[in-house]
RNA sequence: CGGGGAGUAGCUCAGCCCGGUAGAGCACUACGUUCGGGACGUAGGGGUCGCAGGUUCAAAUCCUGUCUCCCCGACCA
C-alpha cells in the first residue's frame, strides 16, 4: 500500500483530552478519531490491526472446536425480562424503541440470544457439547468512558458460549479456552496474567480474568510469587482470621473525646496521635432495602463487590447521609459500631480480628470514642472478608506475600452453571430420557481493548512499536528523496519484491521530507523499516532497521535487504 | 449522579481580570529556496468567539440562563 493512498492522518500534536499512551498514540499515528464520547472510527491502519487480531482469535478458537456465527445486535426487550437483566443492567444497557413504541437494547453481550438459541435448536445430549462464538460490536452506556478505545461505548468483542450435558464436559471446555486465550494473548505479544476474579453482573461461580500488565489498567492484581496464586483485588480473599481477643488483653475504658469537625480517619488520627489502623471504620450500606453495617479496620478500604457477594446481595450501594443521620443520630463521619439499633445488621471485616483498644465514632456529631472493644462494646453479627486486598498482605494459599499491580483486563471467562438456561428454560433430554437445564460456559475478549494493551505494552517517547504479528503493516519503506529517480525506482523495485515475497507492505511515498519521514515511521510503528536514500544508493546499499531497536542499522544492497526483511517477518509472524 | 475545569480557525491554545479593528503555532493552497530525523520565505483561504437573553454608545471580554465537552469518584471486554 501507498502511503499517499492508505489515509493516514497523522498529528504532530498531542491530542489534548488523551491521557494515556494508547489513546494518544493512536490519534497522532492516524489511526483513531472520536465520533462521540466513547464513539471512535477505526482508521485503515486499525482496522487491519482488529482484522489481525481477529485473525488469531479464530484460528486458536476453531483449535479447540468453537465455531463461528453472528447474532443480531439488536435484543428485543422481552429477552432480557426473561434473564430478570432488563432491570439488573440498568443504565449500562443503550435502549430504544421501534415504531411501534417496543422497547429494544443494543446488545452489551449476548447470553440471552444465544440462549434463546439454544433452546430452539439444541435438543438432546447428542448436540452436545456445542461452542459457538462471534465477533461483533457491543454497546455499553458506561458510566465513564476513558482511556479512548480502552473503555469505549462502542467496542468490538469477541464472546463466545459453550453448552454442555455435563460438568466434566464443562471443565474440560473452560480448560481448552484458557489455554487458547493464553496462547491468543501470547501471539499477540502481550505480557499478560491470568487471574481468579469477581463474576459481576454475568454471573456464575468459576471465573478467571486475562491481565494485561501495565501501569495505566484500571483493575489492581494481587499476586504470590511463592504459590502463583493471582487475583484481581475486587476477588482475592483474605486470611480468614481468628476473632479472640490475644488471653493477655487488658481492657480499656470506653472514653468519648470531642473531635469538631474532624470526618475522616485521618484528621482524628491526627488530633489523638494514634495511627489508623487502631481505628474502626464504619460504613452503612443499603443492600436489597436492608441496612447493613460494615466494621472495617480504618487503614482498609472496603471492597463493595466483596460485601455484595458476602451478603448475596443483588444491589448494594452506600446509604445516603439522611439514612446515616438516621440510624446514627449524628452526621456523616462519626459513625461508630456500639449502641447502633437493634435491628441493623453488623459485619465485622477479619482485618480487625483480635484487635482492642480502638477507635471509632462515637454517634455523636463531633465526637469520637477510644478503648473501644469488639465483645464487651459491640457483638458483630458475622465476622467476614470485606475488605480490599493490597500489596504485602499474607497469601491466602501458603505462607507467602501477596504482590500489587495494574492491569488492563483484555478476556474473562466465566463458568456459568445453569444461571441462564434455568431462567430461560432452555433444556435438553439427557441419556436417561430426563429433561435438565444445560451447563453453560462463555469467554469474552476484548478485541479492540487487546489493540490499546499492545501499544501501552508496546511503545516509547516516539511512537507505536507493533509486535510483528498485529502490526498493520510488517514493513515500511522510506524513499527519503521523491525528486530522485534512482531513489524511487529502488524503493518501488523493494516494494514490489517485498509484496512479491507475500510480505505486507507500506510505501511512503508522500513528497516530504526525510525528517517527516522518519517521525511518522517511528510514530506509526511499522516493525521493519527500509530506508532508501541517495547517501546509500551512493555504496549501492539501503539501509534495513527495526523498530524495537532503531538505533540499529544494517547497510545492504537492495536485493539481500528484501531477503532479509522477509525472513525476519516470516520468522516472527505467528509470534508466540 | 456528586465534585472540579473548559467551550475562540481543522488541531493545540493565547486574548477575558482592565469592554473599543479577533490572534499565534501547527495543518491547508500557490510560488520560490531547501532536502538523511517533524525546514524557511512571500502571498493566501479559513471564525456568526457554544447557544439565548441582559447591561452598555460599544461585549470574545461584564451579568443571567442554557447546552456541550473534559478531568476526579460508583462500571467492565
Amino acid at each position: 500500500m501507498r502511503w499517499t493512498r492508505a489515509f493516514v492522518p497523522t498529528l504532530k500534536e498531542d491530542p489534548a483530552d488523551a491521557e494515556v499512551a494508547s489513546h494518544r498514540l493512536m490519534v497522532r499515528a492516524g489511526m483513531l478519531r472520536p465520533l462521540a464520547r466513547g464513539i471512535y472510527s477505526y482508521l485503515p491502519l486499525l482496522q487491519r490491526t482488529l482484522r489481525k487480531i481477529e485473525r488469531i482469535v479464530r484460528e486458536e478458537l476453531e483449535r479447540i472446536g468453537a465455531t463461528e456465527l453472528m447474532l443480531p445486535i439488536l435484543h428485543p426487550a422481552g429477552l432480557w425480562r426473561e434473564s430478570g437483566r432488563w432491570e439488573v443492567y440498568g443504565p449500562l444497557m443503550m435502549r430504544l424503541e421501534d415504531r411501534h413504541d417496543r422497547p429494544y437494547a443494543l446488545g452489551p453481550t449476548h447470553e440471552e440470544v444465544i440462549t434463546d438459541l439454544a433452546r430452539h435448536e439444541l435438543r438432546s445430549y447428542r448436540d452436545l457439547p456445542l461452542s459457538l462464538f462471534q465477533i461483533q460490536t457491543k454497546f455499553r452506556d458506561e458510566i465513564r468512558p476513558r482511556f479512548g478505545i480502552m473503555r469505549a461505548r462502542e467496542f468490538l468483542m469477541k464472546d463466545g458460549y459453550s453448552f454442555h450435558a455435563d460438568e466434566e464436559s464443562l471443565r474440560e471446555h473452560y480448560r481448552e479456552y484458557f489455554d487458547a486465550y493464553s496462547r491468543i494473548f501470547e501471539r499477540c505479544g502481550l505480557d499478560f496474567r491470568a487471574v481468579e476474579a469477581a463474576s459481576g453482573a454475568i454471573g456464575g461461580e468459576v471465573n478467571h480474568e486475562f491481565m494485561v500488565l501495565a501501569e495505566t489498567g484500571e483493575s489492581v492484581v494481587l499476586a504470590c510469587g511463592a504459590c502463583g496464586y493471582a487475583a484481581t483485588s475486587e476477588r482475592a480473599e483474605a486470611v480468614p482470621a481468628a476473632h479472640g481477643l490475644p488471653p493477655d488483653h487488658a481492657p480499656e475504658p470506653l472514653e468519648r473525646v470531642e473531635t469538631p469537625g474532624r470526618t475522616t480517619v485521618a484528621e482524628v488520627a491526627e488530633q489523638l496521635a494514634r495511627e489508623p489502623h487502631e481505628f474502626v471504620k464504619t460504613l452503612l450500606f443499603e443492600a436489597d432495602g436492608e441496612t447493613v453495617a460494615v466494621m472495617a479496620r480504618g487503614d482498609r478500604e472496603v471492597s463493595e463487590a466483596k460485601l455484595e457477594s458476602h451478603l448475596g446481595a443483588a444491589r448494594l450501594e452506600m446509604a445516603g447521609p439522611a439514612r446515616v443521620r438516621e440510624v446514627t443520630g449524628a452526621e456523616v463521619g462519626f459513625a461508630g459500631p456500639h449502641g447502633l439499633p437493634g435491628d441493623i445488621r453488623i459485619v465485622a471485616d477479619f482485618s480487625l480480628a483480635g484487635r482492642g483498644d480502638l477507635v471509632a465514632g462515637a454517634n455523636e456529631t463531633d465526637f469520637h470514642v477510644t478503648g473501644l472493644e469488639i465483645g464487651r462494646d459491640v457483638e458483630p453479627d458475622e465476622w467476614a472478608d470485606v475488605i480490599e486486598l493490597r500489596g504485602g498482605d499474607p497469601c491466602p494459599r501458603c505462607d507467602g506475600e501477596l504482590d500489587e499491580s495494574r492491569g488492563i483486563e483484555v478476556g474473562h471467562i466465566f463458568d456459568l452453571g445453569t444461571k441462564y438456561s434455568e431462567a430461560m428454560g432452555a433444556t435438553f433430554l439427557d441419556d436417561a430420557g430426563e429433561e435438565r437445564p444445560f451447563l453453560m460456559g462463555c469467554y469474552g475478549l476484548g478485541v479492540t481493548r487487546v489493540a490499546a494493551a499492545a501499544v501501552e505494552q508496546h511503545h516509547d517517547d516516539d511512537g507505536i512499536v507493533w509486535p510483528v504479528p498485529i502490526a498493520p503493516y510488517e514493513v515500511e519503506i522510506l524513499p527519503l528523496n521523491m525528486d530522485s529517480a534512482e531513489v524511487v525506482d529502488t524503493a518501488e523495485r523493494i516494494y514490489d519484491a517485498c509484496r512479491a515475497e507475500g510480505v505486507e507492505t507500506l510505501l511512503d511515498d508522500r513528497d516530504d521530507r526525510a525528517g517527516s519521514k522518519f517521525a511518522d515511521a517511528d510514530l506509526v510503528g511499522i516493525p521493519c523499516r527500509v530506508v532508501v536514500g541517495d547517501r546509500g544508493l551512493a555504496d549501492g546499499v539501503v539501509e534495513v532497521a527495526f523498530r524495537a531497536a532503531k538505533r540499529d542499522l544494517e547497510r545492504m544492497p537492495p536485493e539481500d535487504a528484501v531477503d532479509h526483511v522477509a525472513s525476519r517477518v516470516r520468522l516472527e509472524r505467528s509470534g508466540g
